[in-house]
DNA sequence: GTAGGCGTTGACGTCGGCGTCAAGGCAAGG
DNA sequence: CCTTGCCTTGACGCCGACGTCAACGCCTAC
């Protein structure tokens, strides 16, 4: 199978390939012509990087489980190495949600702030008597 | 004030804001030497620009509250057009952070399941007579 | 012969938000 | 006079994961 296959079959591009190659993830064999040749253990291997990928793994986390797998494991994650990136990911992850959830509730905030700010303005620009700036004991009507 | 006191006063780099200057979002006065001035509102300003920035905004997102602010009104988001970008990213924020929780599921999951695996492959290695593959009906011990 | 379709290497472009020089100006202080 | 310290503009570097273009080679089909 040459680059072009490959590529196909895994849905990305040749350039992606090459550039797995360049860092030594995936390097390939050549036939007579000078091209890229593959078969279907750098088809295992290219699917477990995407599939890494696809979770946000840097290309470099894939490495221990391309290894892992080019060791003659079943799979890219049998190996220690490879739970360990699991782990680190986990913990990333973990931290990054949380950072992510409390920004997302100083921006919600903020928002009701700024909404409640404007649909003051907003009533007071309605009663022409102006607005009520604190209520007082007792009733305030009639 | 001049670029390097502003900088200071706000922990950030001169190089930021004359980045931000070549952005457009805060442009300065000259003096005589035509060294860059700026005043307490320019302070104001950059303040509102680097809160949004903690916050994950993008610098081309701070644009409608810096321009709010130069409009004369007394918050950064006390305009339509920031409390949209307000809104935009909340929607942004809950369509990652349910990403990474999905994400973080799935990677949890493949940890647990390696860890099974390899956990069950010492097991057998401890026991000579090889795994019980499975258990039949009825007690298994003795 | 030639056009199409595959492959090759090399090199530059992309995105954002700056960092990091390089080379120079101008003012105050010793 | 010279150093120190602030400022100026301009330009390249960085990060990751490729996209895109250029110029070329080889094989096959018409």
């Amino acid at each position: 199978m040459r680059i072009g296959e490959l590529a196909a079959r895994v849905g990305t591009t040749t350039r992606t390939l090459r550039y797995y190659e360049s860092r030594g993830l995936l390097p390939a064999r050549r036939d007579a012509q000078g091209h890229r040749t593959y078969d279907e253990r750098d088809l295992t291997l290219l699917r477990q990087i995407r599939t890494l990928q696809d979770f946000g793994f840097d290309l470099e986390e894939t490495r221990p489980f391309v290894e892992c797998l080019r060791a003659g494991h079943p799979e890219g994650d049998s190996c220690p190495a490879s739970l360990a990136v699991y782990r680190r990911k986990l913990d990333e992850l973990d931290a990054l949600i949380g950072e992510l959830q409390a920004v997302r509730a100083q921006v919600g905030a903020q928002l009701v702030r700024a909404e409640r700010a404007r649909d003051e303005l907003a009533a007071d620009a309605l009663v022409p008597g102006g607005p009520e700036p604190a209520c007082e004991l007792g009733g305030h009507e009639r």
